[in-house]
DNA sequence: TCAATATCGGTAATAAAATATCGATATACC
DNA sequence: GGTATATCGATATTTTATTACCGATATTGA
């Protein structure tokens, strides 16, 4: 009953959210103790009922009219929201240029995701290190998530081999699945595959360039 | 007015082009000539009137009861629409490890995009190749991107320095951006910046893993 | 040739998301 | 202390997206 409010956002206001925390820590950095919706909805041009509804979705304390949100109110609010603090553990499967992107990718920590281990088929691949993460051999996928208790699957194989290591993942026990592969996975019903698909942004970019460029003519 | 049509496709279904491109190829391989919604539908776990409107929206030949759509005709409505056949030239800024990713994406070109130069401002990589791609110094952005009429801007660099490499895009007339910098990028108006946010997607999957995990409590 | 049926296209209903509006109120300034 | 105002919370409206429904029709098989 008391989290009631939590069960209330919606996706896209959660995927928002790390936008606001970007804007909240600058505004951090610079000692400002509170801001206002339609200050930060400035900052990221959105529009202002939309960031005052977000943040009141989130926040544990209120808005004071004219002052606005705590910043560190709802920073706080939204990395606890967003699992910042204790991040779940998971691993990558396919350790090419993908993986090595992901693995580098600054602060992936703070971001509520600890990467244990990675996997792959090439024998020249097994044995390295990536960034502190040894690879190990696919076959050990389901094995060795179910020993450590895994829940995030990362999937970055070519489009041929997405399904069956999502097969493994998920026999592993493994809950979440975090898809690179320009492919769709099926998966059983509690299974959530949250896809990464560059071709459907590319698709958006494409067609709304096409379309600038038919106005300018 | 004949193109009508092509206007009054939503973003959404825009996104879901490419999973209909991917299960269509797939059809043709097999060298099936017709393919009913509900059976796209079922394939890809979506909602048979979805796929039904969507093919609608793209197809310039109809549907036909029983039978269903032209595998061939939908792929190359589908193509048309995103421009897979005539690709748009792009540039890459920052050399790092994603745009190694991005860069040996195997078939990217095919995604209607083709990427003719990466910028760097490490001197180590500037002179570099990747893939075939040139590195250059980030000076020289601006003046490229005006000499060879890019439309097209791909930003891989560290959140910090995302604005910085924004401006001189748009500066060498860019017209969209595509940007993997976990920031939010101030542009004209009449600039489109696509955001491929990685924190945006983990805050979907960690929020859902989360809910997954009480419920099972 | 005729009946059964899968699928279509179109329209209606529902759900989700974004935006507008407005009265209430805490703060800042006179 | 009193007044002006930026901002809030709540409710209403609009827009976008998804799903349900239904009559029409091409194909299949008796």
């Amino acid at each position: 009953m008391k989290n009631e409010k939590r069960n209330t956002i919606t996706t896209q206001a959660l995927r928002r959210m790390p936008y606001y925390i970007q804007q909240l820590r600058i505004l951090q950095s610079e000692n400002v103790e509170t801001v206002s919706a339609p200050k930060i909805a400035e900052r990221l041009n959105l529009n202002e009922v939309q960031v005052r509804k977000d943040f009141a979705a989130v926040s544990s304390s209120k808005g004071k009219p004219k002052a606005g949100f705590s910043v560190n109110d709802l920073i706080d609010n939204i990395e606890e929201l967003l699992g910042y603090n204790n991040a779940d553990e998971a691993v990558i499967v396919g350790a090419g240029s993908l993986a090595q992107a992901i693995l580098a990718h600054e602060g992936f920590r703070k971001f509520g995701i600890n990467i244990v281990a990675a996997f792959d088929v090439d024998p020249y691949r097994i044995g390295s290190t990536i960034n502190e993460i040894k690879v190990l051999s696919s076959d050990k996928i389901s094995d060795l998530c179910r020993r450590m208790n895994i829940h995030i699957g990362i999937i970055t194989v070519p489009a041929k081999e997405a399904q069956v290591v999502c097969d493994q993942l998920v026999a592993g026990g493994v809950l979440a699945i975090w898809n690179f592969a320009p492919v769709h996975l099926s998966v059983p019903d509690h299974i959530l595959v949250q896809n990464e698909n560059l071709a459907a942004s590319l698709a958006v970019l494409s067609k709304h360039l096409k379309q600038a460029m038919k106005e300018k003519r």
